[in-house]
DNA sequence: CGTGATGACG
């Protein structure tokens, strides 16, 4: 900043202020920031076009993008700089529409577009494919594909909303490039899954930094090959932290711990990322005691838990029903105010939910101030899977008082809940609603729910129909299903139809033969059992046994079928029993196993 | 431009 900034009267305040202001762009701080900009208020310097961009980019930091645009309101005559700052300020909070509509502003006002101004509306719209061909368009029109960074964004853009060819038709035809260039357009390619194709133009490339490297180890981990990402990674002249964190990252997704637990402790530098990549995958795999030991060693090397952090280690604990670790991780983004994030949030709910805690989930779910799509399903899929069908509908119809627009995600839901009250009328008109009302295109989940209420309600032939006809193919949750249903209405019929479907899906697999064989069992014919047992070629001895892992007062129990391990294996027997007693009192008839 | 990142069928 230069002094002659300020009118002369304020020049002995101003000192104070320069060291504040040099750092402001970034500040995260939100008491720290208001104070800052009370103090700019004072000296009348917000409707500095320089000062005010610097404020709207610590405002979008700090998940204020309302203040953000105040800031700018203030400003007489905003700059193209502090159009781009607001812009990006809007993008980077996931407000597409503000950002369109500051992009607006600008074209009604004198002021020109540049070439920072796209590459920030098309951070905007990451995703909408409709969109970046119309910006795509108005940049071909302006003449802005001349330059590369405008390009660069378009190539970013359309990998990420899937167009792979889309974005190597943009690097095809551009008449200059830089490293950015090539670089992004190798990431385009592992992104869609074609390394040999992203290898092909990584040995053509003028000049490889340590991105273009990372690329490659990426695309190689993703699709398995284990041994090329190693090869590369020993070869190449510079690794960074993102290199080492790659390898990680890539053996704890193969399940590898061993290997990726050594070469993380190899790891000359580590910020919290190879942290997070380690502990969640403990923590996906389930194990809660290395993961939360990891967690204790992150914090003594002074490392503190981030959103990123937060969201990644919930998600595994909510995939390994680690209550007690996502607990921890809960009460420290507490303590680090970190709460106040939608996504954070989403991912409590839904780590509740899973690890069987449905009032927590609740009471995280009313808290929240900006509710978003994510949390709604959550909340209406929690309730469903929780048994509160009823429950789980009147959200939904809550949730469209709200205006909310139900998607993909919200159908799986209700058409689960749907299933818990054996609402086949209802289901069958979610099911038609959803594509009429929402242009939602039924996927996979939502025929698997539909033909599971099918099922359970004995209609087994239209189940079986629907599987058959429907435009996508079965997988084995879909004839798994549909044999849950056969055991219940004891019908050998349909089941030995879709017996060889799913064995050659899931061969191995020892809920199916536990289904397969209660089946016959029922009917008394033992030579479909055993021909059921042929079947299943790899059957693996070990996979017989189902086990359930669930953690009370902060105790983790191991149950298994016909295990009499446990220290209070008789209690839970005798609690069992009593149960069984319970529920046929109410009209409950036990399967035969 | 590269590493962790919320929700889906048994």
């Amino acid at each position: 900043m230069s002094g002659n900034l300020y009118p002369p009267q304020f020049a002995s305040s101003s000192r104070h202020l320069d060291q504040n202001l040099s750092n402001l762009h970034k500040c995260s701080d939100t008491r720290r920031l208001l104070q800052i900009h009370s103090q700019i208020f004072r000296l009348h310097l917000h409707t500095n076009p320089f000062i005010a961009s610097k404020l709207i980019a610590s405002y979008s930091l700090c998940l204020l993008p309302s203040s953000a645009a105040a800031v700018f309101n203030l400003v007489p005559d905003p700059t193209s700089h502090l159009f781009n700052t607001l812009i990006r300020a809007f993008a980077q909070n996931s407000l597409p529409s503000l950002s369109f509509n500051t992009f607006f502003r600008m074209q009604l006002s004198s002021v020109k577009a540049d070439s920072f101004t796209y590459p920030f509306l098309l951070k905007s719209f990451s995703g909408s494919v409709h969109t970046i061909e119309l910006i795509h368009a108005h940049v071909i029109k302006l003449g802005f594909l001349t330059d590369t960074f405008v390009p660069n964004s378009l190539i970013d853009s359309y990998s990420k909303a899937g167009e792979s060819e889309a974005a190597c038709k943009v690097f095809d035809e551009m008449p200059v490039r830089d490293l950015v260039s090539w670089n992004s357009v190798v990431a385009a390619l592992v992104r869609a899954g074609d390394v040999s194709d992203a290898r092909g133009v990584f040995d053509q490339m003028p000049e490889r930094d340590t991105v273009s490297w990372n690329s490659m180890l990426d695309g190689y981990m993703k699709v398995g090959e284990m041994d090329a990402a190693f090869d590369l990674f020993s070869r190449m002249p510079v690794r960074n932290v993102v290199s080492w964190s790659t390898m990680v990252s890539g053996y704890c997704n193969k399940g590898d711990m061993e290997m990726a637990r050594m070469l993380f402790d190899k790891m000359p530098v580590k910020n919290v990322v190879p942290w997070t990549i380690m502990i969640s995958g403990y923590a996906g795999k389930g194990l809660d005691k290395e993961a939360s030991s990891l967690m204790d060693q992150m914090e003594e090397a002074g490392l503190e838990l981030d959103s990123g952090a937060a969201v990644s280690i919930l998600t595994a604990c909510a995939h390994s029903d680690l209550l007690g670790l996502g607990k921890r991780i809960h009460h420290k983004a507490k303590r680090r105010k970190l709460m106040f994030t939608t996504q954070i949030s989403n991912a409590l709910i839904d780590m509740y939910s899973k690890c069987g805690d449905l009032d927590e989930a609740w009471n995280i779910f009313e808290g929240m101030e900006d509710k978003d799509l994510v949390s709604w399903n959550s909340m209406v899929h929690a309730l469903a899977m929780h048994g509160y069908g009823k429950k789980s509908l009147e959200l939904f119809a809550r949730m469209e008082e709200e205006g909310i627009i139900p998607d993909s995600f919200t159908f799986v839901g209700v058409l689960c809940a749907c299933t818990q009250v054996g609402l086949i009328k209802q289901a069958r008109r979610y099911f038609i609603s959803m594509q009429k009302d929402y242009e939602i295109v039924p996927r996979i989940e939502h025929y698997g729910c539909l033909i599971d209420i099918l099922g359970r309600g004995g209609l087994l032939m239209e189940a079986y129909n629907l599987a058959k006809s429907m435009p996508l193919e079965p997988n084995a949750i879909i004839w798994g299903s549909i044999l849950n249903a056969c055991r219940f209405h004891n019908n050998v019929g349909i089941a030995e139809k879709i017996i060889d479907e799913l064995v050659s899906l899931e061969p191995s697999d020892a809920g199916n033969f536990g289904i397969i064989s209660n089946i016959y069992a029922a009917a008394g014919k033992w030579d479909g059992l055993a021909k059921a047992r042929l079947k299943m070629k790899d059957f693996d001895r070990h996979k017989l046994v189902g086990s359930r892992r669930i953690e009370l007062n902060d105790n983790a129990h191991e149950l298994a079928v016909e295990d009499r391990m446990h220290p209070q294996a008789d209690r839970i027997l005798r609690m069992l029993n009593r149960l069984g007693k319970y529920v046929e009192k109410l009209g409950y008839a036990a399967e035969v196993r």
